[in-house]
DNA sequence: GAGTTTGAAACT
DNA sequence: CAGTTTCAAACTC
């Protein structure tokens, strides 16, 4: 960053300033300092990112909000001094303002931090001290590297302690403000007063506070930088924050020891803590906050968390995006860093071990252990289904930990439930966040897990006892269906593939095989984990959706899909559709009825039959053609059925298509969206593997097809469907047409999959120009305003 | 529990 | 990119 200006803030050498009593007293009361000096956390960062990234996310979330936390408190008071009033930072979000006249105390704190770390160190960890922070000031220096907390844990290693004590620091600092505001208050006041009989220092804290503000006026990213930077570090527990902010001051302590596993997840923590109240309670929030600071930072990335940081109410509203985009983060950096990552989280999970998670060793140990056996606490937790997908999602986490796997499925999936508000309720972000389980169509209540994704997401929670389900795999299995697939916990039967491909759902989902698997061969377990990173890295450059949640939820109305089993609702899509041919999507050998959702666009089904949503859609057109021609394929046996059904499912069909195109409409307007957001996340992902369509051509792709199915369809699927509700008096013309062949083949290129719309990945800002084609297109279709509008907001 | 079916994943 | 093979889940008996 910028650390020779900070050394000089306001020209005013800080070393002068630092010696002064108010400086050490500001610094004392600051409980936003950072534990470390900016520098030296940056250099520090730099080095840890790529782990960092992994956890970051979620700390960063934490320590941010903390710090927008203490800000806002303070900024009152800030206010009230009006010592900052010279900051017009018009440039300037409101946040930042806020942040910048919190900065006399926050800027100072952190110069100093650079300068002196222990102090701020000694004042921000122990909320406790800042009660007593007159007494505290002349102790921080004990702090010297580290809080007080962390000096006592090697695990990560010197730069791991750094995070570690951010984020404990934002922990406390976060519990310290929902705890001691009005102590933060009080000595805020008095700190005022103090600042007034010191008017030479305060002129230069305000100078430093006016400089700063410059700075960040000038220069945006430095702000922004620096708080990346205290970011990155802090993203690491970004979920948590509003999770622990929202805890209570127990689960603080005992979150801040999780944190550093929040690679894991929230969840997963919360889980251990709390069994899943908090985490489901908490999940919410922290979904929220992950959506911002995806949004904001996508993950973590400056920018990004600049333009967060510089408003808090951005982060407020986006907060469930950043989850989500940090779900994604965390996955991948997961994956990628899951070899440090692992360490970590071992050394975090016995930091936390103590508290909920089990050890990673013993994980390694035992992989089976892992899942039963890991926690009990964990196994104990009814897992939500979580979905392949959103075990995918989750998975990345996971894999770092057989305690994410085991448990984690479990503890993701419950608690995450992130539920489908979740994601969902921040428009698209939620949407495209939201990463589903693959909720059985029962579950789709529960699918909702962030997991991504973020959170995820994901993991199949097996119900209440997936462990339970230790018989044999089918008995598992069809528990599990019960419950619902996505309840189950991931259990495979592998026997070739050595669980190290998509064969294998445990891998697939991101999580290790545990006991309840019977494969045979397995590598897909902590001990190697080596070789599972890097068959997921291959496999995600084949494919770097490979590992993304394979449904998709786009909108809230995820949980409407578990009323409406009938009905897909549109806001869950798989992501690349399927391609059942004789299922009729009846049967979980499709993956979309498997998730709980309808068939989409994207599909490229013969006789969709999708409880959960036949294609649907404009886009459906093509599908439906070839629904509909499959249906008159088998119309003679079908057509009884159709009539029935046509009464009925056209009915629906007609409904659902609204709903569809809504689905549809809302797919495009959120895949426009989500690319935005998955751009962070899956910014380095490609399309999916198959489809030179990538992701991000995906929903582009998928809206080009819309287009081009809408403009031929539509007349066909009104007649069609007008058709089929008349009982095919079309002629067999159009219904060839219609069929399913030539429809497909027509779109073939649809036919291949598609790039995953929901996902979304790709938003080529190139092929806007696609979307609003299609959104000119969509206007024809009813629905597709409503859509378009809910969509976009 | 064994065998078959199915469709995704992987391969060519 | 299309076609084929491999694989394991899902399903049936």
């Amino acid at each position: 960053m910028d650390t020779p200006e900070r050394s000089k803030i306001g020209g005013t050498p800080l070393s002068k300033f630092e010696d002064s009593p108010v400086f050490n007293f500001i610094n004392s009361l600051s409980p936003i300092q950072p534990v470390k000096s900016v520098d030296s956390i940056h250099s520090e960062q730099s080095y840890l990112q790529p782990v960092s990234s992994i956890f970051t996310s979620p700390h960063a979330n934490l320590q941010r909000e903390s710090r927008f936390l203490i800000r806002n408190s303070l900024s009152d008071f800030s206010k009230d001094e009006g010592s900052c009033d010279n900051v017009d930072e018009s440039n300037l979000c409101t946040g930042v303002q806020n942040a910048v006249r919190l900065s006399r105390c926050t800027v100072i704190a952190r110069e100093n931090c650079s300068a002196i770390c222990s102090l701020n160190e000694a004042t921000v960890d122990p909320p406790d001290e800042c009660s007593t922070l007159p007494s505290n000031l002349p102790h921080s220096e004990h702090y010297d590297s580290g809080s007080p907390n962390h000096n006592t844990t090697p695990w990560y290693g010197i730069k791991m302690d750094v995070t570690l004590d951010i984020d404990d620091a934002s922990v406390e600092l976060v519990h310290f403000v929902q705890n001691d505001l009005d102590k933060r208050k009080t000595l805020l006041a008095s700190e005022c007063e103090f600042l007034e009989n010191y008017p030479l220092e305060q002129n230069k804290d305000e100078a430093v506070g006016c400089d700063w503000v410059n700075l960040i006026s000038d220069n945006a990213d430095v702000p922004l930088i620096f708080d990346s930077n205290n970011e990155s570090e802090a993203c690491k527990g970004p979920s948590e924050e509003l999770g622990d902010t929202s805890k209570p001051a127990q689960d603080l302590d005992n979150s801040q020891k999780t944190q550093p596993d929040e690679s894991f997840g929230p969840c997963v923590q919360n889980v251990a803590q709390d069994p899943r109240v908090n985490c489901s309670a908490e999940n919410g929030k922290e979904d929220e906050r992950a959506h911002t600071l995806q949004i904001l930072s996508g993950t973590c990335q400056n920018q990004a968390l600049l333009s967060s940081g510089t408003s808090d109410q951005i982060q407020s509203g986006h907060k469930v995006e950043s989850q989500q985009q940090r779900g994604m983060r965390r996955r991948c950096l997961v994956f990628d860093m899951a070899g440090i990552s692992k360490k970590n989280l071992q050394n975090n999970s016995n930091q936390h071990s103590s508290s909920s998670l089990l050890p990673n060793e013993n994980m390694a140990s035992d992989d089976k252990c892992s899942r039963p056996g890991t926690s009990q606490a964990q196994c104990v937790l009814p897992g939500i289904g979580l979905h392949l997908n959103t075990l995918a999602a989750a998975s990345k986490e996971r894999p770092v930990t057989q305690e994410m796997l085991a448990s984690g499925k479990e503890l993701i999936s419950m608690p995450c439930p992130v539920g489908p508000s979740g994601p969902t309720t921040s428009g698209w972000k939620g949407k495209s966040l939201a990463v589903e389980k693959d909720a059985s169509p029962t579950e789709n209540n529960v699918q909702n897990l962030q997991i991504m994704h973020d959170d995820a997401s994901l993991a199949p929670a097996l119900g209440n006892g997936e462990e339970l389900d230790q018989v044999s795999p089918k008995k598992k299995r069809r528990k599990s269906e019960n419950v619902g697939e996505s309840e189950a916990c991931k259990r495979c039967n592998c026997k070739k593939s050595k669980c190290l491909k998509l064969y294998c759902e445990c891998f697939a989902a991101g999580v290790y095989c545990s006991e309840p698997c019977s494969c045979q061969g397995c590598f897909n377990k902590p001990i190697h984990e080596e070789t599972v990173l890097a068959t997921r890295k291959q496999i995600e450059s084949r494919n770097p959706l490979a590992f993304a949640p394979k449904v998709i939820r786009t909108s809230e109305t995820g949980q409407e899909m578990g009323e409406d089993a009938n009905k897909t609702p549109a806001s869950a899509r798989h992501k690349r559709g399927c391609n059942c041919k004789k299922s009729s999507c009846l049967k979980k050998y499709c993956e979309c009825y498997q998730g709980g959702v309808g068939c989409s666009i994207s599909c490229r089904c013969e006789g969709c039959k999708n409880a959960f949503g036949r294609k649907e859609g404009i886009v459906l057109i093509g599908a439906e053609e070839i629904e509909q021609g499959e249906h008159e394929t088998d119309h003679c046996e079908r057509e009884k059925d159709k009539l029935d059904d046509d009464g009925q499912q056209h009915a629906s069909v007609k409904i659902d298509e609204n709903h569809s195109s809504e689905g549809v409409l809302s797919m495009t307007p959120l895949q426009t969206c989500r690319p935005l957001v998955k751009l962070s996340f899956f910014s380095s992902a490609k399309p999916p593997r198959s489809s030179t369509l990538s992701v991000g051509s995906s929903p582009w792709l998928y809206t080009s097809q819309r287009f081009q199915k809408s403009e031929i369809l539509p007349q066909h699927k009104l007649e069609k469907h007008v058709n089929t509700v008349l009982e095919d008096d079309t002629p067999d013309v159009l219904r060839c047409d219609a069929s399913p062949s030539n429809g497909v083949k027509t779109t073939s290129p649809n036919r291949k999959r598609v790039s995953p719309p929901h996902n979304g990945i790709g938003l080529l800002p190139s092929r806007k120009g696609g979307r609003k084609v299609i959104l000119k297109s969509i206007p024809s279709f009813p629905s597709l305003t409503g859509d378009v509008s809910e969509d976009y907001p």
